[in-house]
DNA sequence: GCTAACCTATGACGAGCGTTATAGCCAGAG
DNA sequence: CTCTGGCTATAACGCTCGTCATAGGTTAGC
């Protein structure tokens, strides 16, 4: 179907570019469709249509998430960060996540915004939920979830700007031995402390 | 002087809404020069005047960091994260990191990009070398300082999205526990173990 | 074969963009 | 006072943008 391939192009432009700096005419072009159609799709024009693809990122995503997280937090997080891997190198350092480059532009879009929020909380959630099922007190589990989400984001911009994948690796490399730390020492299971 | 103007309000523009939707007909308005004045003063135009954008607010964020960190990693750490909670909740939510910004708009202005890079490397190399300072082991500092500026900016970009300040506090709080853990325990000064 | 519903195709609209050119101002040196 | 050089002011260039309108096609049910 037309539409969704619209979507998935404007989730990839808007990965690579940012949201201002893609136009519904080259969404359109690169889903091979006339431009008359995009708005025959998305009455809502480019607003409606950056909600969509944040969206079907964040939902791309989540489930991914879902399935790895069967098999604990620490498989969880390595197939999140795998996957963040895959975009930024099989992109030369190109492509990132849209649904961080639709945070970061003030009024670009309120509706893509609140969907951002959504998968953001979606991804935090899940993983926060798994290392509670692990014995994570849950306050430190939304503490973990929240940075193992905030480290991956940036470490992506942070690989694109530097062109090398060392921020990345170097990133997943603690937080999965600080997870694992947290699901198997008693001792780390709540929240933090001033002191370690 | 009128220059220095025009490159702080660049800084601020990118900061809220990006690079692509920062024009140089606002940011001369904003800063009260005419437009002429804008190719007078940067020649190489709108790229010339991203890259000084970005590596002024690279610089600044670094003295904020030399200063603190004289202190040891932790006091630095903390008034990294103070900065951009400042930022963020002064803004409303609106504004971010213009190092940032940049790092994620493909093509926008290679200039720029290179002035991201130096930046983020800046940033790491400081807070690495005052974690080597208090006994971390070289490699374990690069990977603790790139996780800590990593998610300082996935911690900014998810406040935005969620309108909360609580990613970016519980980051904080995870980093803080987190270095001092390495700079005060010799069993966590090395290299990451695969067991916590 | 007719009709109705969906989709396509095309072109136009006003606005804003980066950039350049050119003429004017206005201090300070001689 | 004059002149010169750094800054201002203004207008224009070609281009792309988001959006809309309108006409053309194409297919399914009768």
């Amino acid at each position: 179907m037309s539409r969704e391939q619209i979507v998935t192009g404007a989730a990839d432009m808007i990965r690579r570019r940012g949201l201002n700096a893609t136009s519904i005419r080259e969404v359109a072009k690169h889903a091979g469709t006339p431009l008359g159609s995009t708005y025959h799709y998305f009455p809502g024009g480019k607003t409606q249509l950056a909600a969509e693809a944040v969206q079907w990122a964040g939902g791309t995503v989540s489930k991914v998430l879902t399935a790895k997280l069967r098999k604990g937090p620490v498989d969880g997080l390595r197939a999140f960060f795998a996957l963040w891997r895959q975009i930024v190198t099989e992109s030369g350092f190109q492509a990132g996540c849209p649904v961080l480059a639709v945070s970061i532009e003030e009024n670009a879009s309120p509706q893509a915004l609140v969907a951002a929020a959504d998968a953001f909380r979606a991804w935090t959630g899940q993983l926060a939920a798994s290392l509670e099922e692990h014995g994570v007190a849950p306050g430190r589990a939304r503490s973990l979830a929240n940075l193992c989400v905030s480290a991956a984001e940036g470490a992506v911009a942070m690989c694109r700007a530097e062109r090398s994948i060392d921020p990345l690796d170097d990133v997943a490399a603690e937080l999965t031995a600080l997870l694992q730390a947290a699901t198997e020492d008693p001792e780390m299971r709540h929240t933090v402390h001033n002191r370690g």
